[in-house]
DNA sequence: ATGAAAGCGCTAACAA
DNA sequence: TTGTTAGCGCTTTCAT
């Protein structure tokens, strides 16, 4: 089934079914009509690959993230595919996890064969090559929660979101605080736990405060979990701990209840993210909508496509979620 | 840059370079070295969209999911998009959470817009329409987790996995067993919480356990919670609670400590999935791997694709994981 | 092993 | 508003 057959049942000729269908260039409304219906009739729906041949365009947008199973990531594509889909544009997925090998490939091979209008890449630093790469495609490239250098980006202000926690801890009281940052490994991919620090530093200075406890996890659960284990095994540990992560944080909270303390009587903690889980465990966090965050890459992304005009960089929305885990210090019982 | 370009450059015609780099058709192994040094230099990719015209091959196989944020389902695409993109397959993602707008939309023009070669359907209970649609494809479609009639299905086999793990809690000389089932919502979805539940109860029936304690929870960490407070609140409490996913049980273990029982001395607790968590809580569950799920869904459609016999059903392994959430009734205790 | 040439199914410039 | 027609860049048959 081929636009000829539309067009002979039709009895137009095919260029007025493609304008029909496509909705470029004018057609009579009473003809569009006769051919939609001709078209729904049969079952009939554009070959992509005669289009996209023809006119260069793929209805089709590019999303590259580190990992698929991590809440954050998920939540991106998610919010990233759903506004792509009612663009009616297709997602093609590159999964990055794994050896390099593969990364190579994505970047050497995938990307290049243009089979995708425009690349969002989420949470990547990307080497140079890769950049070249990138660049090379010249179409539209967006980067969230990771700066890509000569691309639009949206990302958080990591310094600012951790100086917002910080001083909620300390207007209920603290001063003696502790964080749980990002270790190594983590802050090449992400690049935010040294922001993040920077801001709960820069807080804590505020107030006089100097290199406070930090111990530094992977972004899981255990991770905060051994972490606040050696934050609160101390003989004076903190009043207050404030995770890099919701999942550091939730693995804060089931620590201190191991150790018999009681959260936020004997410990408060605060984490980033607002994870699904956060309002289960009455974490106090820092939301930060990663849904939003992909589906806004994907009003830049359409925009750039436009030839509109788009923000280099753009700063994404947070807000303070106070719930339970976090009260003022019980001075008295110490 | 087109083949024509790389055909000139070697001094070759483009028919001998569409060989060359295809891998079809005989070529003189010097002139294919020159042909992929020449294209290597030169950065040059082959047009998919020309590629797929000219002989409707997509390299690129659909996925669609009800989810993309929860565990199973990030499991199952991680595992199915690195294999295909080891066999040089791309992945077009069709997400289908959200309105039943979103869903049709999908089912009526993404998919069939012939940018698939086949389709990979996770978890998904298909309605006649929808079944239509596909089959019409006439390409192969292969189900993972769900029964999809009329074409090759990858399931568990839930009723004898439930029974497993149920049989090792009887093992241990638990008779009072209480169950955290699904709830109508998933049933309909996963068609599984059913077959769980029927593995439990085939079980207890053996050792003349009849109509033990069910309760319905929605497969989420607070849902669980909140079936195990009921279950755990009544004044004969069972010795051990067996939830059908590894987040409800999550869930139940939160539950018992709040209640200040200790897990798994005043009650042993059992899940199914072998969740990421899993080992950090010390849940004893059933593994059942997921990834390599998404991996054999691969292997089968990729099979299908060369023209191989696919097996129809195919019982995806599972296997008891013991850890530390279940031990023997403490009949002194009671 | 290689080349010539006919499509694959659509879009878009141009003409009417 | 509609039709004619020349590609888009590759694959594949058929020759050689």
């Amino acid at each position: 089934m081929n636009i000829a057959e539309i067009a002979h049942a039709v009895g137009v000729s095919s260029a007025t079914v493609s304008r029909a269908l496509s909705g470029r260039g004018s057609v009579s409304p009473k003809t569009r009509e006769r051919v939609l219906a001709a078209a729904r009739e049969r079952g009939y729906v554009v070959s992509q690959a005669a289009s996209t041949l023809a006119s260069g365009r793929n209805r089709n947008v590019g999303i590259v993230l580190p990992f698929l199973d991590r809440w954050f990531f998920s939540q991106v594509l998610a919010g990233a595919q759903q506004s792509l889909m009612r663009a009616g544009y297709d997602v093609t997925l590159y999964n990055l996890e794994g050896d390099g090998s593969e990364r190579r490939e994505v970047f050497e091979t995938f990307i290049p064969r243009q089979r995708v209008d425009a690349v969002i890449a989420v949470s990547l630093e990307l080497d140079d090559t890769e950049l070249q790469q990138l660049k090379a495609l010249d179409k539209p490239l967006v980067g969230v929660g990771g700066p890509i250098v000569g691309a639009p980006t949206l990302a958080l202000d990591d310094v600012g979101a951790a100086r917002l926690v910080t001083g909620h801890l300390i207007a209920l009281g603290h001063t003696s605080i502790a964080h749980i940052g990002g270790d190594e490994a983590s802050d090449v991919d992400f690049h935010l736990p040294t922001k993040r620090r920077q801001g709960f530093e820069d807080a804590l200075e505020e107030i006089g405060v100097h290199a406070p406890l930090v111990v530094d996890a992977d972004f899981t659960v255990p991770g905060g979990y051994r972490a606040a284990k050696q934050i609160l095994g101390t003989p004076d540990r903190p009043t207050a701990i404030f995770a890099a992560s919701d999942e550091m944080a939730f693995g804060a909270m089931l620590a201190a209840r191991d150790l018999g303390l009681e959260v936020p009587r004997d410990v408060s903690i605060a984490g980033i993210d607002d994870h699904d889980m956060s309002d289960f465990y009455g974490l106090t966090t820092i939301a930060q909508f990663p849904r939003s965050q992909g589906a806004l890459a994907v009003d830049l992304v359409l925009a750039d496509l436009e030839g509109s005009a788009v923000p280099t960089d753009t700063d994404l929305p947070f807000e303070l979620v106070v719930r339970s885990s976090t009260t003022r210090p019980d001075t008295a019982a110490r």
